[in-house]
DNA sequence: AATAACATGAAATTTTTATTTCGTGTAACC
DNA sequence: GGTTACACGAAATAAAAATTTCATGTTATT
């Protein structure tokens, strides 16, 4: 029974009485909010009695009030879970084809469940801790260093001391020198690496600050984390995907040469000269 | 109060019983879920009682179910309106938090470009060099140095003689050897760092198979290029994104060791094996 | 092996929520 | 103006959900 409530209700609209119409405005005004009120709280909301709003979802077709809230959560898991996936697929792609933009789609998802569980006010702590940090530290194993390296890069333009750790043999001495208003940043993807684990959660036992970008909060890094960002990696594949987590990235690095402002132009020019004078770019 | 419910969870997971990390780790797989569970439901699901599922969230701090499931909805309507406020655009609501929704936004508009974009025939030609070559050469520099180190990571599980080049002086003597059967991969955009470019119009000349992975097709990759996959990165800062380079290679990837198939498993065991002995996961 | 401390589920109880009943008020129709 | 039909809310009732109690099982400790 895939039955659209709000649809049901405007159609409607035309034969309800006056307190019924009530319900029906709110209902489809604040439509987002319904789902999770019950029979008392809407009535309020509508000032109505409870019985009228009974009488109102059993005129709308359901067999009581717990039925037609069932409904409407549902639908808005649904818009919750699916993303609007995209008209094209089948359109712009064949069949054979279709392997190759499922990944894309995939990757999607990924960013928009991301946006979804973002954590705004984490991610705010984290380009703090990064601007008052004395030293901050990347530690990034196997794939993901591929996003280590990336914010790395960046983030070294933007202020002094970014160091990346990628291994614990070549980079053990670094990490005795620790100290508490060091930032450590640490990224790890499911199947995470043991050695990211055990240099962040020993950067947390000394004094530390710590940031985790990872995938969920079952994640081992998180008990060791002051502020922990998440984003999705998932894959129908053997891979995981790097894409979301990079985005995050981007929002961290922009955000944060947003943040420190003053001396980050300088910074640039500084370096475009530099750039100039070595001829990099063709 | 402004607090993080699954925040607290995983604090508290390093102290909790049997049925509550139970408990806990089915929220945090299902966050989305939860806010529509009642006691009962919620008990069924993690298959311990409702007398457990009251006792947790007492346990969580909270006066009892209702109070927590209230938490869990606002926080979900919270997140509902921060999406919607991302479809709408440019409202002129939390202008700071829009910042960071905008650039994951972006993240999303590039991949959907890149979607409708991306040439499948040529995608599907970068997928057979690929198996095909003697030796393929991953040629990258700067920011895009990230990236190639992705697909030189996963490729290198795939196939032998993957290598990755990023930096001329070092890599001289290995471009010396090139052949007219190996592939060589360049990754480069805008603000085209000079020695990529020329790099990979020296790996054209000597004769080799060229596949370029760039931004679009005014890039100066593109006339030395046999294939060119393109992929948007546009951003409204400084930074350029390769949060659809980084989908496109994840698609190239997993492409390539489908159509590999036989070795790529027995390849991936026997790194299991290693992965294993070094005891590298967590 | 005995004990203590704790965790758990089934069932009882309490509380909350949904539904029905019933009397009143209002508007349409004769 | 009287009658009828309908809508409504307050209160009664029914149903469902949450919480507590209590007996039992489990784990750690001595």
């Amino acid at each position: 029974m895939d039955m659209n409530v709000y649809k049901i209700i405007s159609e409607k609209m035309a034969t309800m009485s006056r307190s019924q119409l009530k319900i029906a405005q709110y209902i489809l005004k604040n439509p987002n909010q319904i789902p999770f009120l019950n029979v008392g709280k809407l009535a309020k909301k509508t000032d109505v009695s409870d019985a009228t709003v009974v009488r109102f979802v059993t005129y709308l077709g359901f067999s009581g009030y717990p039925e037609f809230q069932q409904h409407l959560q549902s639908s808005l898991q649904q818009q919750l879970t699916t993303t609007e996936r995209l008209k094209m697929s089948k359109e712009i792609y064949g069949e054979k084809d279709e392997e190759i933009a499922d990944i894309l789609k995939g990757d999607l998802d990924n960013i928009e469940t991301t946006m979804k569980n973002l954590d705004i006010t984490s991610f705010r702590q984290a380009v703090e801790c990064l601007l008052k940090a004395r030293k901050a530290y990347i530690i990034a194993n196997r794939s993901a260093v591929a996003i280590g390296t990336f914010l790395h890069y960046y983030l070294g333009m933007i202020l002094d001391h970014v160091e990346m750790l990628d291994s614990i043999e070549k980079d053990a001495d670094r990490l005795y020198e620790l100290q508490k208003d060091d930032l450590v940043i640490g990224i790890s993807y499911s199947r995470y690496t043991k050695s990211t684990v055990e240099v962040f959660s020993y950067a947390k036992e000394k004094g530390a600050m710590t940031v985790a970008l990872t995938d969920n909060l079952l994640s081992p890094l998180i008990p060791h984390a002051d502020v922990s960002l998440t984003a999705a990696s998932q894959m129908p594949s053997f891979i995981d995907s790097f894409v979301a987590p990079m985005s995050v990235i981007n929002a961290l690095i922009i955000y944060t040469a947003k943040e420190k402002k003053e001396g980050f132009e300088g910074r640039l020019d500084a370096l475009e000269e530099v750039w100039d004078r070595f001829d990099v770019f063709f």
